[in-house]
DNA sequence: GATGAATGAGGCTTCATTCAT
DNA sequence: AATGAATGAAGCCTCATTCAT
């Protein structure tokens, strides 16, 4: 009846779903675990997706999608790519330190090629790309040579390298640092130009 | 006087597995799928290997090994990095043209948090960074502020990251031409002075 | 408000186990077999166990357990070594008729050398054996030189021989009767004296 | 060409059979295990026998048959049923000493409800029931109230019995001894009176 | 609305058997 | 005659999903 106690029932699903993907991976995570974890029975979860499939693909939508509002947003604020890329990797390092299953999440989802890839994150990645490359090429901080792809393979394609090469420890597994991300930039900013 | 292995049943088995990953991503290809694919029965795949995670990760091994090998050479035969990032990208685009999902499965495990990471191919990223590290500096291709694991991330993530959109067909999905290895190797070596 | 869970499945599960390992040995009884001769389906044994190994040694505990207890128990109540026999080869008659094979199945599990033998039915053995002494050295009915280990031997070797005989239709496949059982004691009897 | 060849081949064929199926049981030995352990190929064995459980069923009958053959001898050779006895757990305990792995693996396969039991084997029981029988008479060994399934039941059920709890270690497992011997006759006897 | 007992399709793997050489 | 590469039926088990309560 009272809509709150569904929806934070909901939340725990969600948060609970992307802990044990984080731990195990989208196919390694049972909805018993999920279920368990939240502390709700298994058949709850059906009462508001029609499975496994669709939980997961509104919970990436939902936090993808913040993500890339976070960016959007910062693009309508800042004159700059340079402050628009502090801004979304500070984003990306700071508000989700606290939670940092939820980049995990998106990054497993992300490169699961069973997954179907939402056309409407597709859609949110080319609105960036452009409206960066609109900014850049007012600020003079990105060449007319580079392509809205190339923009965004630059951008998201660096921090998620990084990233990934830190869980692997290839050279070494610290967590991304503020001089990291510092320098990120910076690389970014010469590859754009 | 006794049947022979036929290998080429094994390279098919190769094969389907990356074609089979490719599709539906790790856990979503079935042995059956694969052998079927193959043309070769469920039961052959474990005379030649203890699993599917064995099969796998030897074929991970066997064609990222193959791609770090061939870098690993550049590195030697030209004394400058735009040399080396050349051929390694040609290589990428053209070698691996007719068979370009063999990329795509090398970036489905390599991001896997499932799938345990091989050492000796973390060794290899280790050492292409550093004697890029070293030819870049002589050359002044590389500014001495950027860090081993930045030339990894930098040389890596880009082109990764546009294969991968180009999958995902964030903008087109068209396949990598020349045109696009010339203009990452162009971002590369911004990005890394 | 909650579905509860049927103990008579469990129930009808055990009987099947039990039926088809006796018709077809442990290795023999598949768990398709078993779940169909239940009447459930395939999963559902192992929401109550780990798997068919463990479903067995439960099965033997408990009825082997149960055939022991039988035996302490009567052990307590009478005086006289025949008494107890009397009572336990009644038991194994009367109260098992119904479901003669679960005697055969605890036979079948009892020397299977796959088979781990569970260490509280060695000790209800042990403990078996020294009680029946005690009683019997008391009695008079077990000559002093009758160690433990030929007591039971005695006294389950014998009456579990006979069933195995008449499954193998040896001299003649009759159901075991109350005359059986007599001269069983009778045997036993002398052969401890 | 030279049968020879094939008869010590046939044989190392069944003494790895033997040793394999008493090491994992019957199903647990495997074709391959069995031909790797003789030094033939997998192959070799359906040359000579339609598969696993006719090589099997024939091992069986063979060694069975040949303790049998021993008893129905001995019945012949001795006048009493205490010698035949004696002659009997000798051959049991000395003769298959240094091969212990025989009397194993006629246990493993007597009590595999899987297994077809050959009926020269049940006819052969049968025969030294009634021939035990007819000496035990003569020499007022045997109670004329003993039936021929008891004199087996007896016979037979105390040194397996005996074997069996040594094998499972419910009072000790050490070897049978001579002295084991001398008190299992003796047991007999008194049984069978 | 919520539960969780029960289902059964489908996954991985084993291994007796076949048959080309 | 003998081999052993290859097969594929069949086993055990998992787990997303259903539905009676």
């Amino acid at each position: 009846m009272v809509k709150q106690i569904d929806f934070s029932k909901l939340y725990e699903v969600k948060q609970a779903a992307i802990k044990v993907i984080v731990e195990r991976g989208y196919y390694g995570a049972t909805i018993a675990q999920i279920s368990k974890e939240a502390g709700v029975s298994d058949g709850y979860l059906y009462r508001h997706y029609s499975g496994k499939a669709e939980l997961v693909k509104d919970l990436y939508i939902e936090r993808m999608g913040f993500f890339q509002t976070i960016i959007i947003e910062a693009i309508r604020k800042y004159p700059t790519v340079k402050e628009v890329l502090v801004e979304a990797y500070q984003f990306l390092n700071e508000t989700v330190r606290e939670d940092l299953s939820t980049i995990a999440f998106i990054f497993i989802m992300d490169h699961d090629h069973s997954f179907d890839f939402p056309d409407e994150i597709r859609q949110g990645f080319k609105a960036i790309g452009k409206n960066l490359q609109i900014t850049g090429l007012k600020t003079n901080e990105i060449t007319k040579n580079r392509s809205i792809e190339e923009i965004i393979a630059i951008v998201f394609g660096l921090p998620i390298k990084l990233i990934e090469m830190r869980r692997k420890a290839i050279i070494k597994n610290d967590p991304v640092s503020d001089r990291d991300i510092n320098m990120l930039v910076d690389i970014c900013l010469k590859a754009l130009k």
